[in-house]
DNA sequence: CATTATATGTTATATTATAAGCTTTTATTA
DNA sequence: TAATAAAAGCTTATAATATAACATATAATG
């Protein structure tokens, strides 16, 4: 099991990206963080390796790896999470604790069939697809 | 087909809450528009009723509306939207055109077997659900 | 009509995110 | 290798979104 770290390494070799110092410490930051991490926390960790970064310099690398598929956004949140998948997804599920914050992504890449439908009465072209599942975790019940 | 100011006359004389004149009129403001609106755009409207309101007083309207299910808010868009459906639900799904703006709310009440089952196989407690699918809808297209 | 609970008004500020212009770094190629 | 172009980054400033805290007003209830 490769770490996120050597994917990123990888990904970026083959792909002609920059594996930059600010890239690379928001991946690291945003990696370790067990829970969604917030850019203004990002912002801060990276303070403590890069002196005195700005917003945009978190911003642009979070954007730099959301792009590439490395990081997701969780929009309710207003906070993000690395991906664990080895491929691109178009549609990401997650599962949010309201109690303890944890989130797990789940990994379906199919929209479901009934929402597909939907999709389809509408002729809606889909392109992506974000779904956030509320509740209490497992470990909190 | 009632509209959604009767119903929300309705709402509140039956279940004891106050039609104020923020939450009427922010209400009207949400519903009237084609598209999600956000909240500084309710409280610019909320303006030409109510003299020099604060953001407070739109986002408290809208929070109201919120939690009685008769407004959505769009997580991506930062933006709110009336809901149509006759009943409380827990989850909603929203189709966002990413060429013109508009979203098209769809009710499916009950989330799929699919991702039911990924609550179940996490043991994970589910209140509520919301999913985003993001394309380009019948007349963009 | 006094009390209590709920809602609103007001001021201030917190949080999240981006625009714009300039500099540096990297990659390409003359 | 020097010139150049492209990409990324830095910096300053500010935009956009949202809430805390506390004073005042309104409505419901005993």
């Amino acid at each position: 099991m490769k770490s996120i770290i050597e994917k990123a390494f990888k990904f970026c070799s083959n792909n002609d990206e920059r594996l930059t110092k600010p890239r690379l410490e928001v991946l690291k930051i945003i990696s370790k963080s067990k829970k969604p991490i917030k850019a203004y926390e990002v912002l801060k960790e990276l303070g403590k390796i890069i002196k005195n970064p700005k917003p945009p310099t978190a911003y642009r690398a979070i954007d730099f790896w959301k792009k590439n598929n490395f990081v997701h956004r969780i929009e309710s949140l207003n906070a993000y999470l690395v991906c664990e998948a080895n491929h691109f997804h178009k549609g990401s599920q997650f599962l949010i604790c309201d109690s303890c914050g944890k989130v797990i992504e789940s990994h379906i890449c199919e929209l479901p069939s009934a929402l597909k439908e939907t999709t389809k009465k509408n002729t809606f072209n889909m392109s992506t697809w974000h779904l956030e599942i509320n509740g209490i975790c497992n470990q909190c019940n």
